[in-house]
DNA sequence: GTGCAGTTGCACAACAATGTGCAATGTACG
DNA sequence: CGTACATTGCACATTGTTGTGCAACTGCAC
C-alpha cells in the first residue's frame, strides 16, 4: 500500500473509520460498551480493533478528538457571521445541530465519571466563548435570566442534549428540530418567544 | 433486640442506613462505583454491606425506589396547591428542589445505561403528569413554545438536572437556586421573564 | 460473665474485560 | 503465482468485580 495523502482508502483506513462510526454510535447508547461489542458492530473481531488502536482509551480518545474539533469548528462557524448575542446563540445551535452525534457523544461522556481525562478541559473553550457571548447578552439585556452566565452556559449546553435525545426518542420531529432547538435556547435565556422565533425564522430561510 | 416499629435504631438498622445515604452520594459521583468504593465511603467492609443487601441490584434498587417515591411526593404536593399551569410548574420545581440529590441520582442513572431495569417506567408516571400540565399551559396560551409537550417535559427535566449539577460545580448559589431554577423553567417554556420572575417571588415569599 | 446480633477479615470461585502473541487464513496488486 | 499486508481465531496472563463461606472478634443486654 502506497502512503498516498488521498486515493484508495486501502481496506484498512476504511476498517478503522468504520470502526470509528460504529463506536460513536456504539458508546452514545452504552458509554461503557466493551471492545468486543464495538468490534462486532463493526463486523469485525476485537483482535482487529486493536490492530487499529492500541487501546481502549486510544479509540476512545481519538473519537473524542474529531468530535471536540467538530464542535469547536460549528461554534465558530455559526458565531462569526453573527450580530449580537442574540443571532450568536441562534446560529451557534443551528451550526452545532449539523453536527448532533458528535457533540452527543461529547456531553454524554463528559458528564458521566471520567472515560478519557479531561473532556471536560477540552470542551471548555468552546463553553467559555459560550458563556462570552451569554454575558453579553445579559450586560445589554436582550438576555433576561436570574442565572450568572457560566450556569446559563452549562444549561444551554444540556438542553441542545436533551433535545437531540427527544428526536432520538421520537418526542420530537427531526425536521423541525434545530429551529425548535435554537427558539428554546433563546427563551430560556429569557429572550421574548416571539422575538425569537422571529429571528430563528428570519436565519433559516 | 426488640422488633420495635419504632425505637432504638439498632447500629444494623443504623448501618443500613447510613449505606443507603453513602452510596447516594457516591453513585451521584461516579455511577459505576463498586461495592467496595461504597462500603470504604461508609465506614465498613464489602462483606458487612453484603449482610443488608443480597446484590449490588438489590442496594442501587432500594435506593431508586426511595428516590422515585421522594419525587413523586414533591411533584404531587407542589402541583396540588396551584393554580393554573405556571404555577403548577413553578411549585413542582421548587418543591423537586428540596429533594434534589434524589431527583438527581434518578435522572443520572436513567441516562446512563440502563442499570436498574425500569427506572425510565418508573418515573415516567411522574413525567406524564408533568408533561400533563406543560400541554394545558401551551394549550391555553400560558406557555409558548415550538416543542410538543413531551419534548418540553423532558427539556424540563434535564433543565432541572443541569442546575443541580451548576449548583454543584459552583457556578450558582444554592440559596436563589431554586428559584432561579424555577424561573428558568418557565422562560424555558416560554413564559416572559418578567411574569415568571414575578410569580416565583410571590410563591416563595 | 454469658449470649448474641452484627461486624470483620480473610479465602474462594466465577465471570467479564483488557491487552498481547502467534500461526493460519484472506485478499489485493504487480 | 507470489509478495505484502490485513484480518482472523485462538490461547494466555492480568486485573477488577461480584457474591459466598466461615471462623474470629466486638460491643451491648441481660
Amino acid at each position: 500500500m502506497a502512503p498516498m495523502t488521498t486515493g484508495t482508502p486501502s481496506r484498512a483506513d476504511a476498517n478503522r473509520r468504520r470502526i470509528l462510526d460504529v463506536a460513536l454510535t456504539e458508546l452514545l447508547r452504552d458509554p461503557d460498551a466493551s471492545m468486543d461489542q464495538i468490534a462486532r458492530a463493526a463486523g469485525v473481531v476485537r483482535r482487529t480493533v486493536y490492530g487499529h488502536f492500541p487501546s481502549r482509551e486510544a479509540l476512545v480518545g481519538t473519537l473524542v478528538d474529531g468530535a471536540v474539533e467538530a464542535v469547536a469548528a460549528a461554534h465558530a462557524k455559526g458565531r462569526e457571521a453573527a450580530e449580537g448575542p442574540a443571532e450568536a446563540v441562534a446560529r451557534g445551535t443551528l451550526a452545532v445541530w449539523e453536527i448532533a452525534d458528535r457533540y452527543r457523544i461529547l456531553v454524554a461522556l463528559a458528564q458521566r465519571s471520567v472515560t478519557v481525562q479531561g473532556i471536560r478541559d477540552r470542551l471548555t473553550p468552546v463553553r467559555e466563548a459560550c458563556t462570552e457571548v451569554l454575558r453579553q447578552g445579559l450586560d445589554e439585556g436582550v438576555f433576561s435570566s436570574p442565572l450568572p452566565a457560566p450556569a446559563l452556559a452549562y444549561v444551554h449546553e444540556q438542553l441542545l442534549f436533551a433535545l437531540m435525545e427527544a428526536v432520538n426518542e421520537g418526542m420530537l420531529a427531526a425536521e423541525e428540530a434545530g429551529r425548535s432547538a435554537a427558539v428554546t435556547a433563546l427563551t430560556a435565556a429569557g429572550v421574548p418567544a416571539s422575538r425569537a422565533t422571529e429571528l430563528v425564522a428570519k436565519l433559516s430561510d
